[in-house]
DNA sequence: AGTGTATCCTGCAGGC
DNA sequence: TGCCTGCAGGATACAC
């Protein structure tokens, strides 16, 4: 999906798109992006006012009125598309529109996904307080530091990379910035993850930081579909090191970028950087 | 507890 | 041109 950098892009884009608008009617295009009965969905946001914009994990949360929230997954292929009042409820980059929100005064956003892996739930004030519970660390947040990082990391044995795609511990690091902290950390990405030394935990809290600020600063990373909020590109494509660039030189050493296939997902690495165990 | 596998769904690139 | 396979920023459920 979009990861952190890109929710974080979006939600910027958002903020001033969206902001104390009312939600008139929400149409649900495909229900396979809810959770609920649409019927159940427009109850909850119907006649709702959007009040702030905000990002957990990689989920974007919209503020409601009376304590709610739309809470967006983007899955790998989710959009939010804003729609400024009198362009008619469309939008160029929309091709795949799933639910479209009808604001009172004219303007639309429409969650658009190709793929419809995402998720859009209206929740209320317990339910979301459930759902924040079970999301892990703030990666960007002061809370993210080395002492934690290490302790999490000491009760587990799975594979560092697996580990890290769990939204349970650290939320909003996927594939890509998972490829690249653990690369900046010079971990390999099986390395059980209660076998990181208490300096490789500083180093891979260091890398994710900074690969996860320096892709905000970016944009965001475009593969293929991500677009931020504008229908724009995210440009840390360029800076990335290893995702994506099997075979290509590392730009360290100049050996070698290997991709390894495990728990079903691509993983890269520079196996004189990264050594196994 | 951890892992391999399958599933949801669509589109695109590459090989033939 | 067309057909086929493999692949994709995610998340979950299942059998071992």
């Amino acid at each position: 999906m979009p990861e952190l950098p890109e929710a974080e892009t979006i939600v910027r884009g958002l903020r001033p798109a969206v902001g104390d608008r009312m939600v008139r009617q929400a149409e649900v295009v495909h229900a396979d992006v809810l959770r609920v009965p649409p019927g159940a969905f427009r109850a909850c946001v119907e006649g709702r006012t959007v009040e702030t914009v905000a990002r957990r994990g990689k989920n974007v949360v919209l503020d409601l009125d009376r304590d709610g929230r739309i809470v967006v997954n983007l899955g790998m292929t989710g959009r939010l598309l804003p729609v400024a009042p009198g362009e008619g409820a469309t939008h160029r980059d929309s091709t795949h529109p799933a639910v479209v929100f009808h604001f009172e005064d004219g303007g639309a956003l429409i969650y658009d996904d190709v793929r419809r892996f995402g998720a859009v739930e209206c929740l209320d004030a317990e339910a979301w307080g459930e759902r924040d519970r079970a999301l892990g660390l703030e990666p960007l947040s002061e809370d993210f530091t080395v002492d934690a990082l290490h302790d999490l990391l000491g009760r587990s044995r799975s594979p560092a990379r697996s580990w890290l795609l769990d939204q349970r511990r650290v939320a909003g690091v996927g594939n890509i910035y998972a490829a690249e902290a653990l690369f900046l950390a010079g971990v390999h990405p099986r390395r059980p993850a209660n076998s990181l030394s208490r300096e490789e935990a500083g180093r891979l809290r260091d890398g994710i930081r900074t690969v996860l600020a320096g892709a905000v600063r970016a944009g965001g990373t475009t593969i293929r579909d991500y677009r931020n909020a504008e229908g724009g590109t995210g440009e840390f494509v360029r800076q990335l090191a290893v995702y994506g660039r099997e075979e290509e030189p590392c730009p360290r050493c100049d050996t070698a970028i290997v991709r390894e296939v495990f728990g079903n997902r691509s993983a890269f690495l520079c196996p004189s950087c990264q050594p196994a165990g």
